[in-house]
Parts: structure tokens; sequence; C-alpha cells
DNA sequence: TATGAATGAGAATTCATTCAT
DNA sequence: GATGAATGAATTCTCATTCAT
């Protein structure tokens, strides 16, 4: 099964280099070392592995993201700096693509294209994505933590100003530190959602008085 | 010349429908209701059509972000609500982007993707718009308007968001009305934005005295 | 439409002398002059052209027999010799192989074998064949021209005779003339399908007084 | 040597299945239970297989003709009653047949074909088994018992309308029981064949007074 | 002996582009 | 200019056979 993961990583490779279309199996086979026909014990299709190098990065992307907690909530829940922690979701975020270029510009610049069987399936894994974002902003809106807003626009908004930021990195080769990175994205999207003077009292009736300490301040404020 | 344009209207539909790889010279010949070597009298390749349509939409893009000039330093200039200008500017993008949906779709779903030599262009087109926003947001971060930052992180962000709302847009068949659309948006990177305390005057120092009531400031201080 | 027709011959001889599966479009293309792309301008597939030569083939073996309409019945209704109809359609049978020996030879070599799709095909189309001629016995034996048997036994017996007859001919190139082999298959299945004594009685009975001398007598009977 | 006739006997089902070409190597293998690289000790090629199946099938057939012998020209000499001797070689025939369907099926659906070296072969074998038919009627022939004809021709009729009765029978699953069904084999070809008048004298001038009794005669002549 | 992973020659098919009309 | 039949390079995928273990 080694060879299995060998294959999948020079595909990723050259879809990442070439593109879905213009590479060829015969590119990644020469890439991998392997014999024409060796790629077919392991894979259906050149579209089969493609799509698995997909659900790859949507599986890594979801245990980044906390596959089935949420890290801000749990933060919350024991009292902790829901900030810091947001903070740290973003650096994580960073690094698994840092760590994965090859999958991330795989899946925002050549499976959303409308080509293929596949681009359904890019959609259902990135509203999957989106929805979890959603939820916990949702959290945090309800718990007062950000202001009132339209939360599908605003996770609209961060995710693709992340993708943006993200593409930006592993094309130009990191341009910023990862610290420093997050920080200034924290604080921009924090600063863009900060409560207004009600949305406190509003959540704290709303939560029947939870801890509203965790709530985002203005700093100093 | 009216035939070309024809054609262009036409590839471009095509290409948005099926992506640059499975739209072929054929379906777009057929769509044209034109004969297969007609298609090439007007364009050399498929490449070059496409090529084209890539052109055409940064061009209009231009034009609209206003091609040799800056509305956001007009109304600076002139005395004008800055703010009511950006919000006119953002309008503006989303209205281009809703009346070309096809170019919209072919730039940022398919264009993005290293298949063909014209990713090249595609990246240089966007590197010349973020740059001609990143120059608006000098403009105003020296004049105080907004508040010292990593404006080429900014520019990033906010041309990475605008994008993501509007494909979500083209793809959800407008799930917002553009002008509540429009205010959301221009809320969300003014409140991210909005000047420290100290930034007025260091701009006010380095900018010798330019008119301070241009600034943003939070509503209602 | 000339060059369709002309791929088709020449597709005939291939397939009838490499066999459907050893044959490739290569061949195929390569003996007629064409284009490996044109190939496909014509016909869908390798398995399309050769399916249209089996429906050819039988389209023609249909002519022959007597579309929509029994020469045999004909020839009694007329007060004709419905022996000597006999042997001409069984020189008409020949004559048609012999002038289609590669259809002849791909239907009954290559397409009875249970490797492809259409040998589904082949075998509806073979029974429509041979129900047309079972036919033909049973109005003959209705009429006491043939002594009481099982028809369905007689019909395999006599198509049996004939395609293997027809294959020894196309093998061996001609080993006996038209004519007289003709007069021998018929010879020998008259013989073998006399009328019994009571046979002609029966017969006269069920069809209330039909002509009796239509029927088959043993010679100098 | 009981492995590899194991995977004779599981390739004939494959074969006779799917046919030669759809017949793949990984099929036989499956099906025998045995590895990949173990069909290749035993056998050369898939080619090889193929062929031995079909030797297997002649030798078996030669067995029930009786190999270096005549069960006609026996009954013959012992006085036996011929015709029933050629009526228990049809039913020999016939169950040979019935109790290996595989190999019927892959001589006369998959093996004509002009597809392999083996066709050569396979008619190399068919001429054998026609020859060895004609040598009988022949002396049939010579003794008066069946009428004058072009031996030749009778032999291609009768093993035509064998194999045809046969594949019938192979591909409908017992329409006839076989008793009867060679009954009315027997029967139809005894009638095609019966001798003329004049026959049975000039076969007793030519082998001088041969027992005429053994000849055919007309049923109740 | 037995195995099955690996191989690569070869097959069918597609489609951007050309060019004679 | 306009056409569309013709082209063939390039692509995906199959499978009989080999060979190291």
């Amino acid at each position: 099964m080694e060879r299995r993961q060998h294959i999948l990583e020079k595909a990723a490779e050259v879809f990442s280099e070439k593109g879905y279309r213009m590479a060829s199996v015969s590119h990644i086979v020469d890439k991998a070392g392997i014999g024409r026909g060796t790629f077919y014990i392991y894979f259906d299709s050149k579209k089969d592995i493609f799509l698995e190098l997909i659900e790859t990065y949507f599986e890594g992307f979801a245990e980044v993201l906390g596959k089935n907690h949420s890290y801000l909530e749990e933060a919350f829940r024991g009292g902790g700096k829901v900030l810091r922690t947001w903070r740290e979701n973003i650096i994580r975020v960073l690094e698994y693509h840092r760590h994965n270029p090859h999958l991330a510009r795989i899946v925002y610049r050549e499976a959303l294209g409308r080509d293929e069987d596949f681009s359904a399936r890019v959609e259902e894994l990135e509203k999957l994505a989106r929805e979890k974002l959603r939820d916990e902003f949702r959290m945090m809106s309800e718990r007062g933590m950000i202001r009132r807003c339209d939360l599908d626009l605003v996770t609209t908004i961060i995710m693709g100003s992340m993708i943006s930021v993200i593409m930006e990195q592993l094309l130009s080769e990191n341009r910023w530190d990862m610290e420093s990175l997050a920080d200034m994205i924290v604080e921009y999207h924090i600063r863009a959602l900060i409560p207004e003077e009600g949305d406190v009292e509003r959540a704290v009736k709303g939560t029947l008085g939870k801890d509203r300490r965790a709530g985002m301040r203005r700093r100093g404020a």
C-alpha cells in the first residue's frame, strides 16, 4: 500500500503542476517511475485518483477544523481564550495548506472547473466545510461574541479571503511568516465582527446568562 | 466584425457551461450557427478565443474600477463622500459580474488552472487589478482613512472575499439583493479597517493636513 | 455517402480476413485509404460498423428469401412449379452468398461468438430468418407437399446444411457449380421430405380440396 | 497433473461463457482458484490452452466416431443392422456434445473465427472428421446402401445439419429428447439417401456380390 | 512449485486544426 | 468569405505475460 501512496503523491504533484486535463497518466507514471499498467492496478482511472486527492484534501481539512467538535466551542465551554483558539485554528489551516500545497492547488485551481463530474463532489465537500464554519460563527453570534450580521455572507467572505491568502502564499512562496500572518487575519476579522453595544446584552438574555467575558471585546475596552 | 462578436459571446456561454477542456470547437460553432472553418477565420485557435474572453473580462473590470483614475481619490479631492463612493464601487463590481456571469465563471473557475499558457496571462491581469486596488488602499491609508495594516494582505483579503461572494452569487442565482449586499460588504471591511486612535494624527502629519473629515470613523463616533 | 459505403466494404474484407477482435480500426482505415479519424465521422465505433454489416447481411438475406411474401406460396397459388421455385430459391441463396462472401464469413464465423453484445442481435436476426423458413415448410406441410415431420427440426437441419455448404463453398473457392449444386441440394431435401402415402389425403381433407397436383410426388409416381 | 486437468475444465467453462477474446486469463485463474503465474506453469499461453481444448474436443469426437475402425463397417461385416448402428452413432454423437457443451460451444462458436492461428488447426481437425465420415458414406455407397450421389456434398450437408442441431440443443436447453431426436435425424437422412432402383445391382457388380440384404431398402419394400 | 505485482505493447476513440471547394 | 469533410497526434485504458520472492 506504500506504492499506492507514492503514486498518489506523485499524481498530486503532476496535477498541481499541469492541471487535470493536461496531466496525462503517462506523466504520472513517468514521475512515479512505474509502468503504465501499474497505475491501473491501484486506481480505476485518472478521474478516480484525482477524486481521491480531492477527498484527501477535504478529509485533512476537516481534521484541521476539528472533525466532530468545535475548538472554539470547546474553548468557550472550558472558559478558555476563544480568540486565541480562533487564531490557533487559522494557524492550523495555514499550516495544513503549506504542507499540502499540491492538494490546495488541485482543489482551488483545477477541481472547481465545470469540466468534470467531480466538480459536483468538490462543491459538496466545500459546502460541508462552509457549513461547519458557519455553525461556529452562529455559535459565536448566539453568545454575543460577534455582532449581528448575515452569517452566510460572513462565512463566504472569510472563506474566500482565506483561500485567497492561501493561494497567494502558495504562489509566492511564503511571503509572510505564519504567526504574524495569522495575527493579521484574525485581527482583520475580529475588528469586522466585534459586537455592537447591544449585542452582548441580547445574547445574555437569549442564552440565559452565559459568561459574557468570553465575548470579544474591543481591545482595551 | 459583428460576426466575430457573436462568436465570442457564444463561446463565453459554452466555456462557462462546459469548461475550457470539455468545450469543443464543435460546441462553439454549433451554438454560434457557423461552419467549422469559419471559426478559424476569426480566431487562430481555441486557446486564442479563450484568452480574448479573459482579456475582455479584465478590460471590463478595469473599466469598472476606474481605468485611469480612482473614483475614491476623485471623491476625496472633490470633498465628496469617500465611503459612499467605495460602496458605489462595490456595487459597480457586483453588477459588472452579474451582467457578465459567463466571463466571471470562465476566469475564476476555468482560467486559473495551470492547464494552459493563459494561466500566466490571467495571473498577470489579476496582478494588475490587485495593484490598482492596493494603490487605492494605500491612498486611503496615507490619508488616515484606514488603520495602519499590511496593505498587500488587505488587498488579498478583500479581493478574495469579493470573488467568493460573486461566485456564490452566480452559482446560487442571486441570494442577496445587490444594494444590501453592497452595504454588508462595505460595512464588513470598514469595520475591519477603521482607523485606530493615532492613525488620523499620523496621517495628518504625513500628508500635511489633508481633510480629515473624509476619514472613516466608527459610526456614531 | 459513397465514402461510407467504401469503408463498409473494406471493413467487411478486413473483418472477414482477420476476425472482429483481431481486426483493428487501423487495419480498416489503412485498407480504406482514409485517416484514422475519418472512420469515426461515418461510424460511432468499431462495434457499430460491425453490427451494420451484420444487419446488411440479414437484410439482403431477407430480400433473397422474399421479404414480405413467399415465392413458394406464390408459385403454389399461381399453379406454378413449386419444386422449381424451391430450387430457384436455393440458387438465389447460394448466389447471394457467393456475391457477399465477406458478409457470410463475418456472420457465421465471427458474429456467433459470445464475445460481444451483437451476438444477441445475430441470434435475433437468425431466428427471424429461421421462422420465415419454418413458415414456408409449414405451408408446404399443410398442403401435403411434404411428409409429416417436426418442422422445427427440419428447419434446423436445412439451415444448418445450407450454412455448411455455403461456408464450404466460400472456403474452398467454388468447388461446385451453382446449378448442379442447387440440384443436388434440392434433391436431397425433397427425397427426405417426400410425402408418405396418407399425407396428401390428409392435406386434402384439411384444406378442403386444394389442388393436389401442386404437391410433391415421388418422381415417376 | 490433476491440477492441469482442473484448469482445463474451468477454462472450458470460461471460454464457453465469455468467448475466447473476452475471456481473460484472470477469469480463468479466478475460476480455477489458482494464482496468476501458476497458469503459466501448466500452459504456455492463453492460445495454448484454448488449442488444447479444441484438440480435446476432436479427440473425443474421433473416439465417438470410432477411432481406428468404423462401427458401420463392423456392423456390416458382422451381418448386423447397419441402420441401427448408424442411429447408435448419432446418439453417441449427440450425447458426446450434451456431455461436453462447453467444448462444443468453444469449437463451433469461438474457434471458427479467423482470429487466431488455431482456426487453421480447427479446420484441419474438422477436415479429418469430415473425411472419416465421408469414408463411411463411401463404404455405404459402394455397397449399394445409399443412392449414388456426391459424397462430399452429402458429408457437408450431414455434418452441417448435425452441428446445427447440436448448437440448437445447447442453446435451447434440450428441446428434444435424445432418442426421438436421433430417430428423426436418421430418418431424414435415410430417406434422402435411400438407394434408387439399380443402385443395389450396380453395387453388387462393383463389389462382386456383397450381401445385399445389408443395404437400405425403402420401408415396406 | 506457487504466487501475484508489475509491465508495456497495443487498442479504441477524440478533437483541434487544415484546406479544397 | 464560408464551409465542413478529412486528418492524425495524443489520450485513456486493457490484459497476456514475466519474474522476483
